[in-house]
Formats: structure tokens, sequence, C-alpha cells
DNA sequence: TATAATTAGTTACATTTAAAACTATTGCTA
DNA sequence: TAGCAATAGTTTTAAATGTAACTAATTATA
């Protein structure tokens, strides 16, 4: 079988990301004037609790400086709050603000209506194989494959 | 259920994408010193045929000005042609040339050892499902979603 | 058929991005 | 423990990106 585009991983998860995002993303960016990064960012504060920019930039695969920016964004407006590692000053831990929690509440129940909306077109099968099949390519992608 | 961001669909997309475009693009990039849009395009063309950089952009989720300034490296580079429309010279046929076959054959073979490597952690019942689920995902997300 | 509206594609401009260089701190080792 | 390597995070710089404005051509309409 010669190779065909369509049919080629990074380009299929790449249009159904870029369309999917498209339609995802005015709701936190009209809303809150969020970047993607700074909606991810308050996201994974508001689920993992204190975490380092470092932590925050490799579990959501993110740019160093695209973090910095965005924290530095996010702490200006008051949605996060910095507080120094004693232990080593070098990082910072990172926590979701009373104020960031309020956006990130409202954004989390459309977050989930959009989620849900999207995989209404699965059945309840087809959800459970399309986690495991997603979790299986990026673990395998993760090991043989990352420096 | 509690939103969950682990679980966000457009989440998930992106990190398994940026995790495997950063696996794969070092090959054009470092072989032919081909950007992702150039290297998306030339194996559009490949494939296509002679198409517009308009049909190209839709069919690859492309930004026009991107599409036009990638078309525009390749054209400069010959790894593309351009072949105006007689019937109506707003658009330009775009065509692959033999240079730039050259280059794509090569890069597709690697391709296909990619994905077949990428793939290999799925059988091939759940090859078949992944196919269908991301076939549905994308046509729900289409026709409901798209303006 | 003249004029307005639309479309394909390019260019100018402002923003966003990543690579590289940097600061500050900690860990390693000789 | 002195000095060198490594690390977290920021800033500088250059490249890539999208928005908006533009050109040139076509289509619609009055």
């Amino acid at each position: 079988m010669p190779f065909n585009l369509k049919y080629f991983l990074p380009y299929r998860l790449r249009i159904l990301y870029v369309t999917i995002t498209h339609t995802f993303s005015p709701i936190y960016i009209k809303q809150f004037d969020l970047t993607p990064s700074e909606w991810r960012i308050l996201a994974s504060l508001a689920q993992f609790g204190q975490v380092t920019a470092k932590t925050l930039g490799t579990h959501s695969r993110m740019h160093k400086t695209k973090v910095s920016r965005a924290v530095c964004q996010l702490n200006k407006r008051g949605l996060i709050t910095k507080i120094p590692n004693e232990n080593d000053l070098r990082e910072t831990f990172l926590e979701i603000s009373d104020k960031g929690s309020i956006i990130y509440e409202k954004l989390a129940l459309q977050a989930e209506e959009f989620d849900n909306q999207m995989m209404s077109c699965l059945n309840k099968q087809e959800q459970q194989q399309f986690t495991e099949i997603i979790d299986k390519l990026q673990q395998h992608a993760e090991t043989n494959f990352t420096e």
C-alpha cells in the first residue's frame, strides 16, 4: 500500500485538532480574553493544584517561553498566584486564585458541554475505544520517540 | 462527572499531535529544508494533482496567507509549477514538478514507515476503529460547528 | 451594460512564536 | 569547598503567523 496523506497520522490528527479547536477557542477568547495557552494553564492549575512552570510545560507540551509569558499574564490579571519554593529558589509554585477559579468554573462547564456534544457522535463503546487508542498512541509515541 | 482536562478532546488531540509531529517534522526539515506547510502542500499536490491554492488551503486547513507563502517558496525552489487558469485569471493551478516529485517520493517512503511504526502499537482491529472514529469526529465537527 | 459585490491570491503590519542567550540558583565533582 | 555543570525561568532577537488592507479578476444586479 503506497503512502496516503489522508490517512497519515500527523495529518489526520492536525486536521481534526484544528477543526475542533477553532470551534472551542472562541469561547474562552471572547468571554474572558484568554489565549489558548492561558486557558490551558488555568485549567491545569485548577485540576492539579500547585505546580511549577516547568511541570506545567512538560505536562501540556508547551514551550517554556510560552508558559513563562502566559503565566506572567495570568499573574498580572490576578488569576493565579506565585508561591516561591523556599527549598529551591529557582522555581516557583503556581496556584489558581479565587478570581481565576471563578472564571475556570464557568469555562469548565462550557468545556464539558462542548466535549459531550463532540463525543455524542460516538456510542459508549466507541468512546471507550477512542480513549484506549489515544492513550496507546500517546504512550507509544513518548516511549519510542522522545529524546 | 465533573470536567476533566485530561480527557478533554481538544486537549488530548493537541498533546498527541504535538508529540507525534515533533518526532516526524525533523525528517523533512533536516533533509530538505521544508517547513511543515511546505511539506503538507508538496504531499497534497503529489496526491491530488492540479489544484488551486484555495482548494489546498480548505483541504488541509491552512490559512490562505500561509498557503500563499509556502507556495511562493516551493515555486522559487522549483519544486512546484504554477499554471494559470485561462478561464479564471484570479486563480492558478498548482502542480508538483519533477524536482519536487523526487523529494516527495523520498519523504513519502519515510512517512509511510513512520506511520506504520506509530500505528504498530495498535492491532488491526484497533487501527480500523481508530480510522472510523476519527472520521466520525471530523465529520461531526465539520457539520455541526463550521460557519 | 455600468456598477456594486464577491472571490483568489498577495502584501503590509502587528502579534505570536521559538531559538538562543541570559540570570539566578542548585547540584556535582575533583 | 572551589569551580564547573545543570536547571528554572526570563528576556532578546529573528522568524512565522494571522488580520486587515490591498490588487486583479469575475459575477451579480439594478
